[in-house]
DNA sequence: TTACCTGCAAACTGTTTGCCGCTGT
DNA sequence: ACAGCGGCAAACAGTTTGCAGGTAA
């Protein structure tokens, strides 16, 4: 059996083969957009992305890792989510789904599961037939620490 | 008694002085915006908000609007709310609150009562002592019309 | 060999800022 | 009178696009 440079829950071979099964290729730099993704873990930013990269591969560009986000966001291989500022957060797909607590006054990130808000999201299934993506937009608000801050 | 140009729940009258009372001060182009905002009733951008006003004074300038919209935030007057663009939508404070759902899909745009939203915040309040606005961002998903479409 | 993909430079959108003269109070 | 405010122009951040040459399959 061959050695893996990556350990993951999705194999690095099998993300290859989805690239090229829609005719599209799986180049330096598209390997390099999806470790830097399974790296961080977490949500991260184009930026971020592009920095990390650029430490063993310096010509990355910017432009680059928007165009291969938006492909594997294509592909379903990635999804994003939005925080309370203008910068689009990315994650792989197959990541741990969650929902996003920001506070507008300290700007702490709380995560919540999903079970959570799945009661709004069958509600509003139920009653508009909308089907609601709850963790595509961070919940803003004011977390508890601010909260018992103001409130004095 | 004095006539009104505006009927509104708020009088313009106890604005200029909410305004006044802060040390700011009530110009034509302040007038201007909330008066934009009266008329627009639901959210509107600060672009459109601009254009409506260039109708009857061409040389407001963006950056003024923009300038009005958080001194009127700040006052409490005025709020914004985020869609699924990079555009912030506006509304005055006193307008009738309610959740907003975009459909990805085709974009449409749907109002539900905060009634519908207010058991997850409750329940965010209780879990984590975390005071959510959930009319603060909208929330996205696929609506009936599409959902059904996309099923087949 | 032929799409697809890249780096580079330039454009774009929504928004913010510095400056300086004007105006509401 | 004087702090707040407006218009103008320029800057800004994040992102997108056009191009021409490079590269995976």
């Amino acid at each position: 059996m061959r050695a893996r440079a990556i350990t993951h829950a999705t194999p690095a071979e099998s993300i290859g083969e989805r690239v090229r099964a829609t005719g599209k290729r799986m180049t330096v730099q598209r390997r390099l957009v999806l470790e830097a993704l399974q790296q961080a873990k977490h949500h991260t930013t184009a930026e971020e992305i592009a920095s990390r990269i650029r430490r063993q591969y310096p010509q990355i560009d910017p432009s680059t890792v928007y165009r291969n986000l938006e492909a594997l966001e294509e592909l379903g291989l990635v999804t994003h989510t939005h925080f309370e500022d203008r910068v689009t957060r990315w994650h792989l797909a197959d990541a741990h789904r969650h929902g996003h607590l920001i506070c507008r006054s300290c700007g702490a990130e709380l995560e919540v599961p999903m079970s959570l808000l799945e009661p709004l999201a069958a509600k509003l299934r139920a009653k508009h037939g909308f089907v609601a993506d709850l963790a595509h937009s961070a919940v803003v608000g004011v977390c508890s620490a601010c909260a018992s801050v103001s409130s004095r």
